[in-house]
DNA sequence: AAGATTTAACCCTACTTTGTCTTAAATTAT
DNA sequence: ATAATTTAAGACAAAGTAGGGTTAAATCTT
């Protein structure tokens, strides 16, 4: 027996525009903050001089508003991640070995840990004891975003930045 | 040998506010729009009656703003995914049948198929010449995220929804 | 001590997303 | 036909995000 649904004629109404503006369609698992901050501090790790990098030169080099990107480091710089240090030869600096800060870490400092542990369909208070019927495949892709950034360190994708002398600007590529 | 950082000493400095307000510390994967869709969805794949389901009632009982659920499922159906009728007795039903219905279908829907292929890191063009640091992980996210939206259908969520008779809305919890 | 440099803090602007409201169009019921 | 109902469309407001500048504080250089 096969399912019914409605069986009356669709309405002919076409609408042309709805919702989102065509140019903006980009949707973001982090914040732009968030991935500016992760920039920042994989191209941090990936200098080889010690010492501070002034945040000056990390947004040039990233292509980085520099007013945002010194309110997004300050964030990094609060959470213990950063050193900061103002006044000529000043700048930040990793405040922990590169393979002692994670994804995680960086991502917490910034988006905060929502994204590991809440819903991602916005519903408060879940997995107690009713849980919505989404929740398992939810769980589940939690649970793997939680692991890679967990175990994805500083030190990885800086070393795989040298190696590769790989790109993390936003910059247009030099076809 | 150890590494060595910067060895200054760190300024005393403590900002107290600098980027977020702390109301806002929820980062979302999907947008409001998309949360709704999939909750509408489900709610309408649940119904038993067959029929058109008003969006006023889905609007009360997943306590959505009935103004902003309407452009949302005009945007599903839209991609295919509801027939709407207007007048009496109108309303959205599904398009197809449930378990034809996926996760992905939705969220293609509504915020567009980025999520699933583009850089979560925000760099355009990646992957193919020289690929970013954490391309890998980020990867490997994308294709689970991929998988599970692919293989969840609305069936499965609404029959969940109804078997455990599971909340969907999010209204403030009856403890 | 004075000046230059660099982060910290704060104010303000532009754009996007979310939410509200009003009117128009389609459809049913009377 | 007329009225009631319900989606479609569009204008608009509120809130959040991204970004830009200006001043203050810390620190180094001279
Ligand atoms: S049960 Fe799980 S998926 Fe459902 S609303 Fe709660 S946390 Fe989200
Ligand atoms: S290489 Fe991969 S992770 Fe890196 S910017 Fe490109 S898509 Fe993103």
């Amino acid at each position: 027996m096969q399912e019914i649904f409605a069986q009356k004629k669709k309405s002919p109404y076409i609408a042309d525009k709805v919702l989102r503006n065509p140019k903006n369609n980009i949707v973001m698992v982090l914040s732009k903050a968030c991935i500016y901050g992760i920039q920042a501090a994989i191209y941090v790790a990936s200098v080889k001089d010690v010492g501070y990098v002034s945040i000056q030169e990390i947004s040039e080099k990233l292509n980085i508003s520099f007013h945002f990107l010194t309110k997004v480091l300050q964030q990094l710089t609060q959470a213990g991640i950063l050193n900061s240090y103002r006044g000529p030869k000043g700048g930040v600096a990793l405040a922990k070995q590169s393979e002692h800060i994670s994804l995680y870490n960086v991502i917490a400092a910034i988006d905060g840990t929502d994204i590991f542990t809440e819903c991602m369909l916005g519903l408060p208070g879940c997995g107690i004891a009713t849980p919505c019927p989404a929740h398992d495949s939810w769980a589940e892709m939690r649970s793997k975003l939680f692991t890679i950034c967990h175990r994805t360190t500083l030190r990885d994708l800086a070393e795989k930045a040298n190696q590769y002398n790989v790109r993390l600007a936003n910059l247009p590529l030099t076809v």
